[in-house]
DNA sequence: CCAGACGTTGTT
DNA sequence: GTCTGG
DNA sequence: CCAGACGTTGTT
DNA sequence: GTCTGG
């Protein structure tokens, strides 16, 4: 799964997209679901959105939460992504996301970045819903099976993108199936975090910063 | 026909 | 235990 | 994903 | 909106 992630490194997102960032974005360690957070629609198009999909059919804000990532082997056909998945797909833009590991009460979150700190590019959709009150955009996260390296940690990991095939993603519904896949694990690294990170009211830069792994205490 | 679901992950 | 909020 | 709430009435 | 279950 991806329920968290980090996006601190403004500048690599025009590297990548021509996109100027937001004027009023600041880096986060703690992206957390049902935040907003930028996402790139299109070739210099950037906007805030609210993680959590929400079908524009939804009858109330309520299923957003339940929608944070879509299974690719499943998201050209499931009702809830498949309208997105045609005409509505994007980029995520981080510097790494976090994987936690262990049984519960006693998890160890890891980082996980790229070895290079090239931009982070995980396949998104996104929509518009409103229910005549409020006008909503939101975001989901595509999921697929796990490199060696994130296997070591959990079942699932995000579909990451390199800087051409994130363009495709956006332009192409026909080439988007084919870059469903999984992201080779020698560009990638685990470390080791503080469990500080389960907080969501907690962001800072020390988040990413290797820590112990943490033992049981008895 | 209408009513109700529409999702993922992890854990047991 | 289970649901909601972030 | 984890953390935190989980409830009502009346009063200020 | 669209599909499934009854």
């Amino acid at each position: 799964m991806c329920a968290r992630y980090a996006f601190f490194r403004m500048h690599v997102v025009a590297d990548d997209f021509g996109v100027t960032p937001l004027p009023d974005l600041v880096p986060r360690w703690n992206v957390a679901p049902m935040q907003f957070a930028p996402v790139i629609v299109s070739d210099s198009e950037m906007r805030m959105m609210r993680w959590g999909l929400l079908p524009s059919w939804a009858k109330d804000e309520s299923m957003a939460s339940k929608l944070l990532n879509a299974r690719g082997e499943t998201v050209a056909e499931k009702p809830s992504f498949r309208a997105a998945f045609m005409s509505r797909r994007c980029i995520v833009p981080t510097n790494g996301f976090y994987e936690w590991k262990g049984p519960a009460g006693s998890k160890q979150p890891y980082f996980i970045t790229r070895r290079s700190s090239e931009l982070m590019s995980l396949a998104g959709l996104w929509e518009t819903w409103s229910d005549g009150v409020q006008t909503l955009e939101t975001y989901t996260i595509l999921t697929t099976e796990p490199n060696e390296l994130v296997g070591e940690l959990h079942t699932r990991m995000p579909v990451i993108l390199g800087r051409d095939d994130a363009h495709a993603w956006m332009e192409s519904a026909e080439a988007a199936p084919a870059l469903i896949t999984q992201y080779p694990a020698e560009d990638m690294e685990a470390i080791p975090v503080s469990r500080e990170v389960g907080k969501v009211s907690v962001d800072h830069p020390g988040l990413i910063e290797p820590a112990e792994e943490q033992k049981e205490l008895f």
